[in-house]
DNA sequence: AATGAATGAGTATTCATTCAT
DNA sequence: GATGAATGAATACTCATTCAT
């Protein structure tokens, strides 16, 4: 297939049924345990037409983790409140991730694939930096208000966007006892724990009454910044 | 290869050998990237002779895992002090792996295969869980000693496990910049900070002179426990 | 290949050319003997065309048997006068076996394979099996009418499709001086030697003209049942 | 290993192990499926030492065809009343060959590997060449005395050595319904029917008490000789 | 767009045989 | 005689990709 094609409507059906059947095939077998032939039988439809709508498997493959990844970042900024101090901000990311990681957990599976092919560090790894850099620019500002102790950013973006999918994978996995409404609201709570620059910042930005932290400790606030 | 077979000293000594091959090749191309030829090849020998030694390719990384775990536990159990408590056991348990890790690099990458291969999952999960169940214990401890907020303390587990391993990737990967010793110490207090009861406690637990919590804040946690 | 494919006429056409491939190689050389690409190489595909067609090497030598048995049995009863006494079926069986097996030598040949390998008696046992079923159900009719001596039906027809594939065997391997139809004639006579209540009879079911011995030998017959 | 070695007490013990080991695993699971390596477990040695005693895995084959060969001929001498007629003589060996091969089913499992591997066709035809030589003079004496029924004495020889191979064969194969001793007057019976010139003949040969034809039928076959 | 056919590189594993001690 | 180690040729089967209709 060439690089821009024009696909008919129906073309374009046909397109997003055969990334749906890959998306559940991986996710179920993996990638390499999945075989184009595999695709192509549950679309029902001929293995060459596999070609004429993906340059090939890998191609496939970026394509379903670029939509995956398009999908978490939507979810994200919809459940962040603009209004909030940032280390209630990185909290509520984290639980929404959590939860939409649960909920599209067979897409999730898929983005693990980071460590399996080499071939994919580069689409996979791209996705978490973004997210990595989104946290590390709100951790710089925690810091600067006094919310967040003062580590490298960047370090602490990481273990935040690494705790998130860790938790994730658990839950994915089957090694979560927890249901996970609760488990998100712990994980929100172990990363304010792991920022926070004490502990009444820490209580405060956990509660979920409390908006904003700067708001009800700006005393404090103004005193530590 | 049969069950248990008597190797002459030779004989293990070869064996080893095709062991520390394949264990380099693994960790630099992968598992699946690697062929048993490669494996023989790097060890100058024939292709038959790797299955005289293994019954086939998933054995010997099955051995392969299997020591390497061994060797993370010894290190582990050799850096922690018996006599501290435990949150700062958990700290340096923390910290210790993540230094191990980061020196036998090559190994450890060996072990991220958890997700790829499903065949693994069985070998590779063991060796987590152990490790998970060792420091659920410490938590409870801590837990009891009101040195640990009170948490779920297999998720907190979790997550310490968790984030050892999440750095330890990091830096495996490229990704960290900070030398590896500050790198532990950062672990150290990441771990710390997202167990702590207190900020009081979790500086004692991270300052690195004072070998006991207990010791120094004997007062408070006898108030509390 | 997975269960019914649909095969275009030109897939049906390449896929008995691969059995025809196949059946003559093994015929010369040996089911063991005869390498898939050897067989891919006679037909002029690549190897992977192979395995389009087949699940494996042993699934084409069952489709293979299965198809010969066929063949031979359609001959068998087409060679059979219906009108004829069961003696001289099972005379006129026998030569027309022989003289098809000559003619079909190397198809033949495979069928051997019986006491080879241990994976294909099932196929190949089912295959006489049949044969001597058909038999013994002339050979008990011929008991019942006086015309075959009283002794084991299934017995005796496990011996006379023994000798009928005994005496092709010889002539196959070129241990036979005689012509075929000299062969065949001495098998149909060797047969109802072996069968015959009495000499009279024997002599009657041996001579092509009489049609029927219970024609000619009515008195004795029913004398004798 | 040399043509000639001359073998300790000791070592014709332990090749003649050797040689019963194979024989059993040759017999239980063919001889393409027995490795080397299975007659040396089984035998308690080492793999080397296979090729102190015999020159390859071929060559042992070789060696226990000749062996059972060797016994076969020696039973069937045995059973021989050598004062009796030729088709007596013929019937009395075929009855003790069925015998002879359903006791040592195992070894004779072996011979029947004829068709299998084109390597053994003349170790194996050999065998069964020197039994039909042997009836053959059988049969052309009985034609000559008037008891066989004059027809290609080879041909006639073949099918008699042939039916006795078929008949221990059903048997070996679990597919004889009746016992042993039954199972081989069944065959005598049916290689007299099949060679008797005529049927008081036949009568005459099959009766277990009449020692020999000649004696009780002297007048007519005086007469016809 | 769609199909079924065709390609062929790629690889784990087996096992008879030889060798050094 | 005996052992365990070492050799390497040989082979079935997979599957992404391309091709002719």
């Amino acid at each position: 297939m060439d690089d821009e094609r024009r696909l008919t409507p129906q073309g374009l059906e046909r397109k997003q049924q055969l990334l749906d059947c890959a998306a559940r095939l991986f996710a179920e077998r993996g990638y390499a345990d999945t075989r184009v032939i595999d695709i192509v039988r549950a679309a029902g439809v001929a293995k060459g037409l596999f070609y004429w709508y993906f340059e090939n498997k890998e191609q496939l493959f970026r394509e379903l983790a670029e939509e995956i990844r398009m999908r978490l970042r939507r979810s994200q900024g919809e459940a962040i409140d603009l209004d909030a101090d940032p280390l209630t901000r990185i909290r509520q990311g984290a639980e929404a991730s959590v939860r939409f990681m649960a909920i599209n957990a067979p897409f999730f599976a898929l983005l693990e694939v980071e460590n399996i092919d080499r071939r994919f560090v580069d689409v996979l790894r791209q996705g978490t930096d973004v997210h990595v850099t989104d946290v590390a620019a709100l951790v710089r500002e925690g810091i600067e208000a006094g919310l967040i102790r003062d580590d490298d950013p960047v370090l602490l973006a990481r273990g935040v966007v690494g705790i998130v999918g860790l938790y994730s994978h658990f839950h994915r996995t089957g090694r979560s006892e927890v249901p996970i409404s609760e488990l998100a609201t712990f994980v929100g709570r172990f990363v304010v724990r792991s920022l926070a620059a004490d502990d009444e910042i820490a209580l405060s930005a956990t509660n979920e009454e409390t908006r904003s932290v700067r708001a009800t400790t700006s005393g404090r606030l103004g005193g530590s910044g």
